[in-house]
DNA sequence: CCTTTTGGTTCCATTATGTGAAACTTAGTC
DNA sequence: GACTAAGTTTCACATAATGGAACCAAAAGG
């Protein structure tokens, strides 16, 4: 599996089945359940083209349709998906027993996270103090350029993925410590590459810092990243470095 | 939400979409990566056609493609979409609460579950023992003949929509206590909704039993289903039914 | 070294499918 | 009862999917 993920392009679909997966997006952005008249809105397809759609969605069980109330969610069958998807991830499923021991080891949250779309997507998480967090918490996304699994991953692709994934990065500056501009970030990629590890020092919220290595295949392929979080309160980045 | 999940037909699709799913759905089943040739071989699609639907699910994330092993697998998307999926769907948010002080109550394993296909989709668990689950039980099917919740389920449907689910069940006897024939199970059902809640008495798997409540919208509707789950070793159905 | 086979990719004429403006049908409002 | 907003259906048209066949590359076999 390359871990860089190729722009699947949101709104340039390939084909019929790319723009109804266009459509599904456009739910799952939403965040909660919507009308029709709100995704109409969106100027994504007109009314007929999207109405279809919905229809085939909803028939496909990709989406739910409460006929009650006229709200379109994201349908079960999604998470039957996903749960197909993670048991056959090559990486997911191997890495489950290391993050276990990861998290007992350190007593400190552990993240397992793979690029997709150019952001970081964390697939598995451990937490220490709070025992359970199912897909409230896995199935996230978070900014690849601030964080350290993020950086991890940046730092081992291929030229022309990273070109491509951080002409994608937003460069917001979430902390006074975030490094806001593709320059600074190439600099500490650069050297994220030379010590093997990445450090997250407060760059995505304030007082939260971890360290994070890369997975790499026998090939050098980026694959994932996993890392330990913990706040400036608890400890330090040279006493995780210790751990790791 | 109606908690039916009609038939979205596996097979018979629905357009260009409905194929291009059944081909993901293809992958999921195998339930490990798949190499091009082995897909063609379930005959769904000449071998064109099924290759430009990888190429598409590809583009899109849906699927990956490891260009070295020339295996495909399910992609990363999924996971990202099934948390949004989870996110947003009306029940399982709400209900993680009280699952939560369930399990702690009882110190049991409880599920949650909706229908999906006529089948059961477990959408949460807590473990009482063992303390996470992640994406590696959430998202899991079982029959719905033959487990507490699905039972507690089918005795809420509507007439047409039971037909519909009866007649999609497998009645396979697992064990000796199995109900295994539509009869049995309608017999059974009318019980279920004089007393309100179902048993599983050993009928899925022996020496596991369970108690399940529906979950019911104000309208009436089912939307899912809660059970809490033992073995006969620790307790009796009616210690459990105590609890609930 | 030259076949043959296997597994994967590309072409392209045919036609099925998707498309979307417009017309229509409901509720809701004033 | 006329008016508006939201959702659904129709249908002539054009785009996009289809799949048989040809092609290519890399193993396997002689």
């Amino acid at each position: 599996m390359t871990a860089d993920g190729g722009p699947h392009g949101v709104g340039g679909g390939d084909g019929t089945v790319g723009k109804a997966l266009d459509v599904l997006d456009l739910v799952a952005q939403t965040g909660r359940p919507v009308r029709f008249s709100e995704l109409l809105e969106h100027q994504l397809f007109p009314k007929a083209t999207l109405y279809r759609f919905l229809q085939t969605l909803t028939n496909q069980g990709m989406l739910s349709y409460d006929s009650e109330t006229g709200y379109y969610a994201l349908g079960v069958r999604l998470v039957r998906l996903a749960h197909a998807a993670w048991a056959q991830s090559s990486l997911a499923p191997i890495a489950r027993p290391f993050i276990d021991q990861l998290a007992i080891d350190t007593g400190e949250t552990v993240h397992l996270a793979q690029m997709d779309q150019a952001q970081v997507l964390y697939v598995d998480k451990r937490n220490a103090t709070r025992p359970v967090e199912m897909f409230s918490q896995a199935g996230k996304v978070g900014p690849a350029y601030c964080t350290g699994v993020g950086k991890a991953m940046l730092a081992h692709l291929p030229d022309a993925a990273l070109a491509r994934a951080l002409q994608r990065q937003s460069f917001h500056a979430f902390t006074p410590h975030t490094l806001a501009t593709p320059d600074a970030l190439r600099t500490e990629l650069a050297a994220i590459r030379a010590c093997g590890h990445a450090f997250d020092r407060e760059e995505h919220e304030a007082g939260i810092i971890c360290v994070a290595v890369p997975i790499l295949s026998r090939t050098g392929q980026v694959i994932g990243a996993l890392s330990v979080t913990s706040t400036t309160q608890r400890t330090t980045l040279d006493a995780l470095e210790a751990q790791a």
